[in-house]
DNA sequence: CTGAAAGCGCTAACAA
DNA sequence: TTGTTAGCGCTTTCAG
């Protein structure tokens, strides 16, 4: 019976540990690095003197001695994460990523920190810079529109600091995860075109983000490539927000012939062709189909529910958290994490001509 | 000119600084913590060289040296969140906290971590160690359930580790924040009994909670100081979620005088309460008056919107947070957080009996 | 396979 | 008002 264990708690060090189990601070750190060159025995001695006092190693000092912090930072957009959070909109991105994100690094006994960082300031590199001092991330996931954004990325490089990037494109650095946007957008359309409706309309997302245009893309590939009507006016501009959304939906409802779906590049968007509907009493989707974007919880309490693309915020954040604390050359191929099309009641046959 | 501005980046230690300004180390140091007993020369010489070399202290080393960590710990119980992070119902609890909490340690320098621990298992003790022993954190977040869980409490207080408790009751240790739930429904009977509801409906909300019973004993005060009818069927157990809400609605509905308003404690209750009317062709309000609690993002977009008690998630978190970075003594009062009673269109003027 | 020594960047306690 | 010294708890060398 020794005395370590009534020791005030907290102050269990890495040498309690190896005089309990009666070897060296380094068999204990190899044991708890699971480093190679320990024997079954003394690995054995040292795992129950870890279990026998309740070590837990410190990650303060893991980062001071070693090369590893075992820290991994999530970065968002300072602005637009707040407003998000005050608007209470139901946008549930963060916790999204928090939920992939935490428990991929908890499984690794990694830790996510989540950060905020101004992009649109001029000192974004004193900020982004000093978090990195601070914290010394062993890696930094981005997300959009972080993602692309060659200041950012290029910053982490300098400061060797590898980067996993969220919706982001080729021609930086980095790994990329995202979901297939072209191909999610072609398939509303592809749905769409299923319940016989031939004009459809979409509203485009904040040409800031990258996957707007993907979307764009996508709703004109499947377009030409069904047959549909491909009427330059059947294409509006949004920024991904509600009123933008309403503002949309009313030019394309004053449209000579004005179409039978409408696909909005977000919820909100989609929210706000619901409400314009509503407004003019077009039912929904008896004169109207209605498709959104990201699948928030919204999109399921909305009357009628929307039929939307479910991004796989959480399953993409687990991946990026992944190739971080895995390691993965950053010139393998991006990975691309499956969506959903979500089908619900706010999308139907179209109505007879 | 010296050459320390081309160090590679993230490389700046207190040395570089220290050697650019021409001073100590411990006289940059003390500039660093606002610490007294420098000339203002050197404080600004000190200043300067810290704002041209981009220096930001490493945390880990602050808390390996010092006493302070700048870290802030936010605890939630694991399966709750991460079961509300996967339903997606749209609960902005965590956000709302992260929007609080990460303000004000920002405002202060610290950093919050957020945190998920298992509190039903065995091992909460070894798990929460674990996470102090790995983090130490300058202070500890504790939200409901958790905020009046003894174990977790005394085990902070063992490790000496300040706790600030959200939605804690008196007679454990730490500081209190709290919103005055007995107020709260209280003022959703009055609201009621001011459109000239006499029957008034509660459901309770999970009795894990301490809240659930404040927030009862406020709706058995208000009907009594009301003179509203005190009929013992019309208060109704529940859980806080969608189906025991529905189930509570139902029995509710049954009753030979069924209530002309409910009061649910929680949004997704009242939700269910809103669906069974439907489901029954009731309208709301004209026929029954509904309120839900916490004031989700769903309260605003159900139909109709809900008229509900708002939780000040993030202004209670602030307040932890600061309790925390300041420092309070424990014995002071519970810090009380104002609330508000959001009225929208699920309530109006009882039916004509 | 194992252990001893050095040092990470900072702050507390001490001296000057 | 300053500077010096010794660690904090760990991992990295490098010797055994």
């Amino acid at each position: 019976m020794n005395d370590f264990a009534v020791k005030p708690p907290g102050k269990i060090t890495i040498r309690e540990v190896a005089a309990a189990a009666g070897v060296s601070l380094q068999t204990v750190s190899r044991v708890i690095n699971k480093g190679p060159n320990v024997s079954d025995k003394a690995r054995r001695r040292v795992e129950e003197a870890v279990a026998a006092l309740g070590y837990s190693p410190s990650i303060a000092a893991r980062r001071m001695g070693g090369s590893k912090s075992y820290l991994l930072l999530a970065l968002n957009d300072r602005d637009r994460t707040i407003e998000t959070w005050q608007l209470r909109e139901g946008t549930d991105w963060v916790d999204q990523m928090l939920l992939g994100g935490m428990l991929t690094c908890a499984e690794h006994g990694y830790r996510l920190i989540f950060e905020l960082v101004d992009t649109h300031s001029d000192n974004i590199e004193r900020e982004l810079a000093g978090a990195l001092a601070a914290l010394r991330p062993d890696g930094v996931i981005l997300t959009p529109p972080h993602s692309d954004n060659a200041t950012i990325v290029r910053l982490l490089d300098k400061h060797g600091v590898p980067c996993a990037r969220i919706g982001g494109w080729e021609g930086l650095g980095g790994s990329l995860i995202r979901m297939d946007d072209l191909e999610a957008a072609a398939r509303t359309v592809e749905h769409l075109a299923g319940h016989g409706h031939r004009r459809v309309a979409f509203i485009a997302g904040d040409p800031e983000y990258r996957l707007s245009e993907e979307r764009v893309a996508g709703y004109r590939a499947a377009v030409e490539r069904l047959g549909l009507d491909r009427d330059p006016e059947l294409l509006e501009q949004g920024d991904f927000g509600f009123e933008s959304g309403a503002a949309a939906t009313r030019r394309l409802l004053a449209l000579d012939r004005p179409p039978t779906a409408i696909v909005a590049s977000s919820d909100q968007m989609a929210l706000a062709v619901l409400a314009v509907a509503r407004e003019r009493d077009l039912m929904v989707p008896d004169a109207l189909s209605v498709v959104g974007f990201d699948d928030t919880p919204i999109a399921r309490t909305s009357v009628p529910p929307l039929t939307a693309v479910s991004q796989p915020v959480s399953a993409m954040t687990a991946c990026a958290a992944r190739l971080l604390i895995e390691g993965s050359d950053s010139a393998a191929l991006p990975h691309i994490i499956n969506f959903e099309l979500a089908v619900r009641a706010s999308t139907g046959p179209a109505p007879r001509g």
